[in-house]
DNA sequence: GAAATAAGTCAACATGGCTGACATAAACGA
DNA sequence: TCGTTTATGTCAGCCATGTTGACTTATTTC
């Protein structure tokens, strides 16, 4: 909304400036205003900082923390992925991953398997249990993105979902499509399932 | 508090399932099923994840972390807002923000007023250097914003807007919309500015 | 003048990132 | 077959940033 160029609080405008020549776009396409992008930046904050609260607050409860409902999530979402294809998500070092990811193993929400084509994989898969607290963790999340989108009004889903897609690293953008193509992947039977 | 029912040594308990009633949404509107909004959630992951990788990249050049780039962000948006506000802006307390504040002042990015009004209140300024900081940290998130903005395809910014506010909780939006409605206040010369 | 408020500080602790070094099993290539 | 690479796991220690609790100092307010 309004507020438009911003005030500049002293003068003499500081050394950077190197990459926003003033304060008027004038040439190039209409883009959007600096002022209005810092914005969006700001409400991103606030949308992320409440879209982790409600589960964060869950996980309290399990003794748990974020670093574990994200691997859950990947987990139940995508199950049957390997452990690399999770550190190249999260982007975190196999020693963060190890210390969550073998809590979860630990106490039962987490299982692995081993590959079937190459036998070093661990590939990973919820428990019952597992898939509940999964559940459990993404119901308000859910409610809250319904509740957004809605508020959104009409023709949010598309225009929604091609900007977080566009927020991604081009890079990373293929890998992000196939892991979310990925269905998830039946645990085989068999397997030592070492509970259940 | 609750601690409820806990690890629970192996599963045969499967508690959650006391949320979700089932697969089928049946009545109600046409809202946007579970699994769609999943997707929105693992996309909201990565392109948040993407979304703080070039400052915090910036940050480290500096001995700073990313909440280095909250405190200095706000304060140089929202320049002569008062620690308290600070606090309810990031949700933390005020020792963990003690932490961050105390070096970006001690090394010149912020400065520090006596409210005029309340004199136990200290207001806080970005100095030039921290306005050039924080303007080389939004730099490459503004790039990245407006191509994603652009991308989403027409409607995008309202469309977007309406979604990230209604993300929030609703009991914070007015305190947010107050906060981004705030212009920076000019820094009240006189005051010792320690350098420039 | 007492109480409430804004801010700061000290100390201890937890979570979840990181680096570096090294171990094991399985697959692969020559 | 053997040596190398790959996937995973693990130990040890460090760092950033969150937490709680206790207490101090100004200053405002009643």
């Amino acid at each position: 909304m309004t507020d438009l160029n911003e005030p500049l609080t002293q003068e003499q405008k500081s050394p950077e400036a190197k990459l926003r020549g003033n304060g008027r776009p004038a040439r190039k396409r209409a883009s959007v205003p600096e002022a209005k992008l810092l914005e969006f930046a700001e409400l991103l904050f606030f949308a992320y900082r409440d879209f982790t609260r409600d589960p964060d607050a869950i996980l309290k409860d399990f003794g748990f923390g974020r670093a574990h409902h994200r691997v859950l999530h990947f987990v139940n979402r995508h199950s049957g992925l390997r452990v690399v294809d999770l550190l190249d998500i999260l982007t975190i070092t196999k020693q963060s991953l190890s210390r969550v990811l073998k809590q979860l193993i630990d106490q039962g929400y987490i299982v692995q398997q081993a590959g079937s084509s190459d036998r070093r994989e661990r590939l990973l898969f919820p428990t019952d249990r597992g898939r509940a607290l999964a559940e459990r963790l993404a119901a308000p999340q859910s409610v809250r993105l319904a509740s957004a989108l809605k508020a959104a009004g009409p023709g949010a889903e598309a225009i929604l979902r091609r900007f977080l897609e566009a927020m991604v690293n081009a890079e990373e953008r293929p890998k992000v499509s196939s892991i979310m193509a990925s269905s998830p992947v039946p645990l085989k039977e068999g397997g030592k399932e070492e509970e259940a």
